[in-house]
DNA sequence: CGGCTGACTCTGG
DNA sequence: TCCAGAGCCAGCC
């Protein structure tokens, strides 16, 4: 009987947020709060937000870690001065918009999350 | 185990 | 549209 008291059945949110940004596809974006939602945490967006912080240096290259935004569209950041813009000129390499007021178009880059489709192209946006 | 921090989000003024 | 306050969560000391 392998031991499982407590197994590997919740692995380290960060871990789960590591995977999930992974899957964010190259020319668009996720919310922090998106993420949460998505590993069934709603309200968990700081938590996210904390994951891809304490994000090691050589993980940052296999983890496209700027493709993910806050629920206004923008970039968000606390501290460092260098991140912003280097996330915004990493996003605009990859085909990403930004507005004249430094906001990006959610109703068109956002990634509409790992569902495997939606219904028929019954539309998104307007 | 308790308290603090922070790449967030929402609501109100 | 911008600013301030309150709520929520996981990780670290």
């Amino acid at each position: 009987m392998a031991t499982r008291s407590k197994p590997p059945s919740t692995p380290p949110f960060v871990k789960r947020v590591y995977q999930l940004v992974r899957r964010i596809p190259r020319g668009k974006v996720a919310t922090y709060g998106q993420l949460a939602a998505i590993l069934g945490q709603p309200r968990a967006a700081r938590a996210v937000g904390h994951a891809l912080r304490l994000l090691p240096r050589p993980m940052a290259g296999a983890i496209p870690w700027q493709r993910v935004i806050n629920a206004s569209g923008r970039i968000s950041f606390r501290g460092d001065v260098l991140r912003p813009d280097l996330q915004r000129a990493l996003l605009e390499k990859e085909g990403i918009a930004f507005d004249r007021r430094g906001t990006v178009d959610l109703k068109r880059f956002l990634w509409r999350g790992p569902k495997k489709e939606w219904s028929a192209g019954v539309g998104v946006e307007l």
